[in-house]
DNA sequence: CATGAATGAGGTTTCATTCAT
DNA sequence: TATGAATGAAACCTCATTCAT
């Protein structure tokens, strides 16, 4: 059901082979679980049944329920910022990079429907033992969020981006939109993500280029 | 901890004054409590400790714990659009409908920390007893999205906004750039909401206003 | 809804005029609400709503559930005993007399059809706060069973019934034969009762009545 | 305690042999508690604590109360039925069958003093979650009252019984005389059961055989 | 490596009972 | 007298986690 997540078949230090393999095969169950009921609903015993495997062999692979839900977070980011980032690395003007970070970032979404699905509600809902926001805490940036506050003010610093806007401000704007696409993907499988990706990308166009001189 | 949710002190038929008090008091807990921890770690019993009751008491005031969410979206969503509806329909132009939508939302949000964190993180997460979502099914547009959809559609059609944008996916990119602020202001009290709000506002006059001509 | 309790109107030493008449309410509403839901989910919050007052007057003026089932016992069964007596002691045949105490006892039933039904889902539900019966302990007899065997026992003693039956087994046989029916006319108020009622005191006067000589 | 339920030893497909094992300890339990406190003070933790395990694996073993409820009256059922179908169905006269099924019925509850107290038990009282009764609903007839009525049925019109008694009527009667003994059997741990059944046999042999001429 | 059995904490809910008004 | 607000115990059930096999 899941595109499996992108470290399969590495197998890092002190892990065997099929370690990792099961590793991966939990990760993808986590995934496509937690995208179809909820981070709440997610129990281990459903993620087992998912997997077709028992309760106990997530216990014995991972250090608790949090450790397996770091490893989606880990796995889903990596594979993720490993597909954007020569893309948008690759454009060299300012209004060339905004398009690039929308457009392959819903690209990607497109193509791993319940991955970002799920850190999305992992982010949302996880808490440690205590009670305690896991992620998301003290409104620190995501990844991704500071990656793109850095783009803007770097071109908006070249003179390629309307230099009156905060690119923190615009960069969880940006990530906002985006991040309303996947809950709808899952929920509505037939929905055009290609289109909204177009809408969006002219959006943040129009927002963040250069303001012509003009007449009101 | 809250501002007392909207409807305090109407006494609808059949409520005694002191019913009516203890399920205002309630409800506001549980903004409270949801906003704290999340819908899925905010239980009755955490949410009676919040408000300095016993757990049994919630079940006294109402019927179970779906109907005391459905009180709280009920409250706020009331007292959400009590506010911004006039300050809305004041609005006679297209690009001054977009900000005073916008800009009325997040004082809204400003005023009420807690409350819209409350029912955005409801929205998500909960469920009914099968499993099913409660909110949120099928994609389905929320009441806010709705209408702010059909205003864009109506200023579109006078030609005071581009006409070349799709209005169902500029309410819901409006519509989460908004959604992503509560969670942030709970996170860091300190927030400057007004400025995020002239941001937002600007970016989204710029991306829906005419497009003047200009030398590219 | 129910015939009111038998004892209605009867004002026991030290009790007013309107305490009887509130603790026949409070009888008659609990009697309804065993023959409806049972005994098991027949609480103090439902009788109330059935008598259309509050769950605390039933603790006013009954010194607990306890008590409250208590009265209930008493009424039914002075009241049946009051209406089957003299019918049964009218009888001076030994056929006359088991006829009489079954059909006396099915027109009772007949009715008052709660009656019968919520006393006999009490006898064999009700419990003490330590969880011992209340009712039916060590295989106490009832009143009506242990008059109908002593009925037996003297007719047998005079000669006008079989000699070689055991007068209690018979009587728990004609006791349990009755006691079916209750439930059954609940479940389904167009039983005929007094065709059940002429099929069973036909079959109880074969099995007591005198043995004819006979060739088989 | 208790007999354990007959379908101890099977395994059916899909389940462990300590699966089986457990879930007849469990059944076995149940029943024990039932017939000792009655269905509504049957709760999970008492079960447990009369098989020594803890509530949970209850849930664990079983979908939920009502599952297990469910598993004791078909063990019971299925366990009585082929104690007493053979031995009925080896009677080819009338008077013989009428005996056999009252006798070898009493002999198995004799041998099993719980297990049919229990189910009687749950049959009466046995309700769902929105308060229907689960069994006995609407006046239905038992498994084996319907047995009973074809019977009767059959050798009424062989002319091997009386003509003109209701089967339907002395089925109900028949059984209504059986089910009496269960309970008193539990609280009273000596009671007679072979002499109860041999008067009960003779009272409904003579109730249901061919009427003799005979001068009145 | 892997399973399935088992526990105990915590969730929602119902209920008899008490008490201020 | 009567009400309705309030409590705390106990009900069923879910779940993360541990452990013998």
């Amino acid at each position: 059901m899941v595109v499996p997540p992108g470290r399969a078949g590495q197998a890092p230090a002190g892990r065997t082979f099929i370690e990792t393999a099961r590793r991966n095969q939990i990760v993808a169950a986590a995934i496509d679980t937690i995208a179809e009921v909820g981070y709440g609903r997610a129990s281990l015993a459903r993620i087992a049944a998912q997997a077709g495997i028992s309760p106990g062999l997530i216990s014995y692979h991972f250090a608790g329920k949090n450790d397996l839900i770091d490893q989606v977070i880990r796995d889903v980011q990596a594979e993720g910022l490993a597909y954007m980032q020569p893309r948008i690395r690759a454009e060299t003007t300012g209004p060339g990079m905004v398009r690039a970070y929308i457009e392959s970032n819903l690209a990607f979404i497109r193509d791993h429907r319940n991955h970002m699905a799920a850190i999305l509600d992992i982010a949302r809902n996880a808490v440690t033992p205590d009670g305690q926001r896991r992620f998301h805490r003290d409104g620190e940036a995501t990844r991704a969020e500071r990656l793109l506050t850095e783009l803007l003010a770097k071109f908006q610093a070249a003179g390629e981006l309307r230099a009156d806007f905060d690119p923190k401000v615009m960069a969880v704007t940006i990530g906002a939109a985006i991040t309303a696409i996947p809950p709808r993907l899952v929920a509505d499988p037939n929905l055009d993500v290609d289109s909204y990706a177009a809408e969006i990308a002219t959006t943040f166009d129009l927002a963040t280029r250069l303001v012509q001189a003009h007449h009101d």
